[in-house]
RNA sequence: CGGGGCGUGGCGCAGUAUGGCUAGCGCGCCUGCUUUGGGUGCAGGAGGUCCCCGGUUCGAGUCCGGGCGCCCCGACCA
């Protein structure tokens, strides 16, 4: 491709706009442009590098037997109430002419269910692996980091269809590992991560992370044995504390705290620390109402409640329903003389702790001296706390574990039947019986791939890809336009590489080197072939974006030279399993 | 949804407090000359509903009211 033909709209200054080093530089380099808060424009090398990532994902799951296919991007509402996610606030909805409506496509179970229920009846089918690579549409609450949280982006999605759990887990096996080789393929460094399921629900799964500080996930990983979760998600281990003995503690006490609230405020007033409080939060989980206690200096994860009552939602109670229960306003709640049927659940850190000061459930009052088994029935014990940095790690004996920060880039499921059940996707077994298909579902964000690959690939001067994504093999510099000697070695040598079926991306503008220098080092392009003065001697200068040494090369030795970084460029980033 | 910031040629910004003539500057763009190994220099030029609507005023980019859009932090997140 010649520079002088094509479309590349580099910028010098960085729109205002622009924060994240990787949104920064796509912006510059010419490669996304904003349309809208979200939504974004791939121009012409941003889509190159787009195409490429979708072609790495294609082949690797051809490799393990998927089949493509292409969906719908609008989306008949009626198939979202069949699973009851017609209401999720995230949904574009429109309406045709006839008033129907219709949603554009979030993500796309249902439409993959309805046409497996039409067409797979027979456990002969199966198994099954199909996906797509799709624009999807999702009205976040806040887009964020250019075409790292889009509201309009390109995601791959597959989806698997099995007869049992145990085929499930072959597939869901093969694609871990056909996802580490894409991952490794684009150059992406991942380290995979326990997960919560969010709207997707279903059974176990796993996050694909890109450790990077611009990454908006917290994610814990033990410093020891390796496991490594979503903060959401991260598991605590039963620290197993005795209890204190209770004997020795005076009796429960109502103080005064007149407009304490927030344990700070409590703990000022008192002149204690947050850890000789207890917090009570009142929830709701699948609509029930509970009660949950955690350190004061601690903060409770919202999804270990639910999972411990096998619940499927979760939510803070209402301030009102919360005075009616406890008798007092927001802010005093406590264990003590809470209904006899709200189920009370504690952190089991907690366990050793007696003693404590919490709220009176009255108001501008605490209790002090409080004792569980004492004061009020000793409560269910369960993990409640999100964990953070320098806590034990729950899968090993001595692990501690460290917080990073991740951009995920895929994210896999084994569904079960939750989507073939509330879809009626049945298929009939040897016996003739009937059984749910066991359903899996594996997303991989292909544009916030291309910012991921950024984050992690640039340095001063602009973006150094990976060969594999990169928009072209290979910039070809002419150094100085107007002399005749290096155009025509630059043509020729242009001429030769395109031939040879190279990638090359020729700069033959009428600009000063400078730059072409500047522009092809934003751009990106792996490795750089210079026609400049060199030329008198016969000789052009080859070298590698990422380390800019120049090596002369014979003008005829050129293609053979570039030919072997090539291949050592690929070679790098050849898969290491599977 | 809560908090903060912003909206002026393609990009980055000044001007707005204290209303006043043809709305400025840098980059980019066009023309000519110059220069040609890291965003050359000089000269000339084009390009603007000052986010929108309404109001105050002799006069509004500037003041008042309402709205829209964008960014960041948090909440949320597939």
């Amino acid at each position: 491709m010649r520079a002088s033909r094509y479309f590349v709209p580099t910028l010098r200054e960085v729109p205002a706009e622009a924060e994240l080093t990787s949104h920064r530089l796509l912006l510059r380099a010419g490669f996304i442009r904003k349309e809208s808060a979200g939504v974004y424009v791939y121009l012409p090398l941003g889509w190159r590098v787009i195409r490429k990532i979708e072609q790495i994902v294609r082949e690797e799951t051809d490799r393990i037997g998927g089949i493509e296919l292409f969906m719908p991007a609008l989306v008949p509402q009626e198939l979202l109430d069949e699973t009851g996610r017609s209401g999720l606030d995230i949904l574009f909805k429109l309406r045709d002419r006839h008033q129907r409506p219709f949603t554009l496509g979030f993500t796309h179970e249902e439409i993959i269910t309805d046409i497996v229920r039409n067409f797979v009846s027979s456990y002969r089918q199966m198994p099954l692996l199909l996906y797509q690579i799709q624009t999807k549409f999702r009205d976040e609450p806040r887009p964020r980091g250019g075409v790292i949280r889009a509201r309009e982006f390109i995601m791959y999605d597959a989806y698997s269809f099995d007869t049992d759990h145990e085929a499930l887990e072959r597939v869901y096996q093969a694609l871990r590992r056909a996802y580490f080789r894409m991952f490794e393929r684009m150059g992406l460094p991942t380290i995979i991560v326990d997960a919560e399921a969010g709207a997707i629900g279903g059974g176990s799964n796993e996050e694909y992370m890109i450790v990077a500080d611009g990454g908006e996930d917290k994610v814990l990983q033990c410093d020891s044995c390796g496991y490594g979760a979503n903060a959401e998600r991260c598991e605590l281990p039963d620290p197993a504390l005795t209890p204190p003995v209770v004997d020795a503690i005076p009796p429960m006490e109502q103080v005064a705290t007149p407009n304490a609230r927030t344990v700070e405020e409590v703990t000022a007033f008192l002149n204690t620390t947050a850890d000789r409080l207890v917090k009570t939060l009142l929830m709701r989980v699948d609509g029930a109402p509970v009660a949950a206690l955690v350190r004061g200096d601690r903060e409770l994860n919202p999804y270990k409640l639910m999972h411990a009552l096998d619940g499927e939602s979760v939510e803070m109670m209402d301030a009102e329903t919360i005075e009616q229960i406890t008798k007092a306003p927001v802010g005093f709640a406590g264990p003590v003389g809470l209904p006899a049927d709200l189920p009370i659940l504690a952190d089991h850190e907690l366990r050793g702790l007696q003693d404590f000061i919490t709220g009176a459930n009255a108001e501008d009052a605490h209790l002090v001296h409080v004792c569980w088994g004492r004061d009020f029935t000793e409560p269910r014990w369960a993990d409640l706390r999100v964990a953070q940095a320098g806590d034990r790690c729950a899968r090993c004996a001595d692990g501690i574990l460290r917080e990073v920060r991740g951009i995920e880039v895929g994210h896999i499921f084994q569904l079960g039947t939750k989507y073939s059940e509330a879809m009626g996707a049945q298929f009939t077994d040897g016996e003739g019986n009937l059984h749910p298909i066991i359903m899996g579902c594996y997303g991989l964000g292909v544009s916030r791939c291309l910012a991921a690959i950024v984050e992690v690939h640039h340095d001063k001067d602009g973006i150094r890809f990976p060969i594999s994504v990169a928009p072209f093999e290979v910039v070809l510099i002419l150094v100085n336009s107007e002399d005749e000697a290096q155009r025509a070695v630059a043509e020729r040598l242009y001429e030769q590489f395109s031939q040879a079926g190279f990638e090359v991306f020729y700069d033959d503008r009428d600009e000063r080197s400078g730059v072409k220098f500047k522009d092809a080092d934003l751009i990106g392009i792996p490795i750089q072939v210079v026609v400049g003065r060199g030329v008198q001697e016969g000789q052009v200068e080859v070298r590698l974006r990422a380390d800019k040494t120049p090596e002369q090369v014979p003008i005829e030795e050129a293609m053979a030279r570039v030919g072997e970084l090539r291949q050592s460029l690929y070679h790098a980033l050849r898969p290491s399993e599977g």
